[in-house]
DNA sequence: TACAATTATGAGCGATCGCTTGTATTTTGT
DNA sequence: ACAAAATACAAGCGATCGCTCATAATTGTA
């Protein structure tokens, strides 16, 4: 009916769960493929750029399917928080906490591990309620000064301003 | 077996979505009580007292009773956003609206529109993944600089540093 | 073409879902 | 004390769920 019979899927998927799985992991890798090479440019970048990089490409992130991306939000916590997830997750955590401590000495916050968790909590909300909540605010003529205003958020909030 | 029975309930509640519906409307209630008041009190206040407030609040909300909060976070999208729950969205996004306007001059920020929804998408995001993910970081001897990481955050962004 | 191996199919299985309904129990009114 | 009204109860209804399996269609081999 729908392009494959329910046999055929489970020929190829043990269970419904495992489908889901990989869906979720294509999806995770897609957003993987579009985010660590700007994530590791933003390593060697100034707190201003790396902001700057950090946020357009948590936009990208989550311009890759939107509609995807909206459903497997609200699915994945019942799923039970698949692995990859976590390890992407935990990967931006990593790197984001090793650009603070590189940067040490030019960043004005006291714990770097709150800062990290702050950083990666806004931007990942700002960005996720942008796209799937107001598309209006990355509108072509908006977009441009979203992406400013959460740098400047960053950058200042890292005591760099 | 628990409490009450599967036949009682429905002498209550139509179905089971209203009876959802009803726990949320009561969620919702004990949160507006929280925080109403503080909100309108800050509206009083100067920018950083009212980001501070602002953002204890946001806390406050959370721990109402934050078990119930990270089930219903999860749900509600598939409820199909809740008519109660929006109103109150609705309402603390135009008591940030109208406490940024009332304060243009000393805020330095291009769109009010745009500076509102950054606002709340923070202070939600933030609290409410510290609260539900990470209860360490508001733990008695963390909870403060939690606090002042966050108000610092606000009021930079707002350019009233 | 004939046969074997592989892959696709959907009717239908048991389990679970939201919900109804007949009965048992409690509360109320007299 | 008794009947009537209101409330509590859970067995079980149909519908849907995830999933299996006997069969059909397709592909590969000779």
């Amino acid at each position: 009916m729908a392009g494959v019979s329910i046999g055929s899927l489970y020929q190829y998927f043990p269970s419904k769960e495992a489908l889901v799985a990989a869906v979720i992991d294509r999806h995770t890798q897609e957003i993987s493929e579009v985010t660590r090479k700007a994530l590791v440019k933003a390593a060697a970048l100034p707190i201003e750029a790396a902001a700057r990089e950090f946020v357009s490409v948590a936009i990208d992130g989550h311009r890759v399917n939107p509609k995807l991306h909206g459903v497997l939000a609200e699915q994945i916590p019942h799923v039970g928080r698949l692995q990859n997830i976590e390890a992407l997750e935990q990967e931006g955590y990593a790197l984001v906490r090793a650009y603070l401590e590189a940067h040490r000495d030019e960043i004005d916050v006291a714990d770097l591990d709150l800062a990290a968790f702050v950083l990666v909590t806004v931007v990942e909300a700002l960005t996720h309620a942008a796209v799937l909540r107001r598309p209006d605010i990355l509108s072509d003529e908006k977009a441009d000064r979203f992406v400013d205003d959460v740098t400047r958020l960053l950058v200042r909030y890292l005591g760099a301003s």
